[in-house]
DNA sequence: AGGGGCTGTTGATGTAGATCAAACAGAACT
DNA sequence: AGTTCTGTTTGATCTACATCAACAGCCCCT
């Protein structure tokens, strides 16, 4: 804990912990005191690349938040089986679900990259729920933020193909730039990683690619995707494989869980 | 809304909504006074079998309370395909985070009986969560339920196969009975709707049924499901198909999503 | 320079589950 | 008793994707 006291480290922790929690959107609206409250209460926690910093089945202390570095949650099966739900990148938070409930994680955290994370304990958060309406707002707001990703997953996971999940999130990544025609964006991660997020096997992520390269959507040359026609991609991205039928689908809901490091 | 006055109905509306609104685990542990502040905001609906309840990308007033009937929760794509995600029973509230959120639904709720619903207000929830701390974590720990439920449901969707999924869901509804040799379970809704569940075609699963009887795990005559070998349902369920190896797998999370009417 | 490691690509083949088509069973409706 | 409707079963085929296997490109070593 960063209460000890006056040694030197403990303040330089102290003053971390504090600059780390004021700047979470969790946070936004809290009086500084009731910060200065909260982050005496933090601990901080560095890790290595590859370290793995919350397992499967292991309960929370409280939730984490990155200061800086990235984070990867996945879901692991039994045959070893990984399954990326979120890249975490720096002033994020993961574990809150887990953590208020008391319950053992069902997602495991790894560092991508050397990375370094406070600890919020659940009391703290707790005690702050209890005398900051305010934050209990935005407690309630993040949870439900949460739910509302994880039904665009349960959507997107089992109600589309492989080409409909890769072309949204090209289209996701290009957003920003709101040209209509050919932009290029690169890959924040590697492909087996955003194979592994977007639920299918490398192999079958290098056949999409190339699908979309020899129909002219796209072209590929390493992380550099160089999108031609946006507007195809985006037809992709709602089930049409050149030909068929009706569009309709909606959108929004961006795929702002892979957009990390590395 | 109940709140106009004094007409006989109008009485009758308010103490219904503060007969449901009491029942909530949601209201646990709250004032009398404070439940009857909120109730005076709510309003009922009365639905037929067959009514569409909330539509996709409808906005919605308020959380909504099923005071008694049954509800489906499903997702809809654009070629008309259904993803049930959850069979809502009398007492269990549903839409906290898109009224909460103020976020068009990503669902659709649909009445499978006739049915009596009472719409709760955000704004009244959100006056609640300034006044009263211990709602305030009522709320919290709700949406964390709902976060740690749709975890699972992307696992179960996304890293395992139906029969896994089958027998997992025959597991848990046998659940309650301790009985390790047979029992038997009655389907709760038809086979079609338990096929929309599990994310599986009504043909699929009438053979991953007709496969499990054939291996002498269960057998089946309509809804009613004898579990001949609990031991090798829950074999099934953590994947293995007669043979193959290691079992490892967790479990606990009971689906607890489709146990409803009908 | 010449190996290991990683990450990506490509081909051949296997498979869970969807799709299409048809027949069937039970409940409800005249 | 027959008709209609919804729910269920069964078979034949199709397809997206996984799996297995081999290999190619790059980066980091000592």
């Amino acid at each position: 804990m960063a209460e000890a006291g006056n040694s030197p480290k403990a303040m330089r922790d102290l003053r971390f912990a504090e600059g780390v929690v004021s700047n979470l959107s969790l946070f936004s609206g809290i009086s500084p005191s009731h910060l200065a409250a909260v982050a005496r209460h933090c601990w901080t926690l560095s890790a290595r690349r590859g370290d793995t910093l919350v397992s499967r089945d292991e309960r929370l202390a409280g939730v984490y938040a990155l200061a800086y570095g990235s984070v990867k949650l996945a879901l692991r099966s039994a045959d070893n089986e990984e399954r990326v739900l979120r890249l975490v990148s720096a002033g994020q938070t993961f574990g809150e679900a887990a953590a208020l409930l008391g319950r053992p994680s069902c997602y495991e955290a790894l560092a991508l990259v050397d990375s370094r994370l406070i600890v919020i304990p659940s009391a703290a958060i707790f005690s702050l729920i209890d005398r900051a309406p305010r934050f209990a707002r935005n407690v309630v707001k993040r949870l439900a933020e949460r739910t509302f990703e994880l039904l665009a997953e349960v959507e997107t996971a089992t109600m589309r193909r492989g080409s409909q999940r890769l072309a949204s999130y090209l289209d996701s990544l290009a957003e920003p730039a709101t040209a209509a025609g050919s932009c290029a964006v690169q890959l924040p991660v590697s492909k087996t990683l955003v194979a592994a997020r977007l639920g299918v096997k490398k192999e079958t992520l290098s056949r999409l690619f190339r699908q979309f390269a020899d129909d002219g959507v796209i072209t590929v040359s390493q992380r550099k995707i160089a999108i031609l026609d946006r507007g195809r991609l985006a037809e992709a991205a709602r089930g049409n494989g050149s030909d068929a039928g009706a569009g309709n689908g909606d959108d929004g809901e961006a795929a702002d869980t892979l957009r990390a490091v590395n």
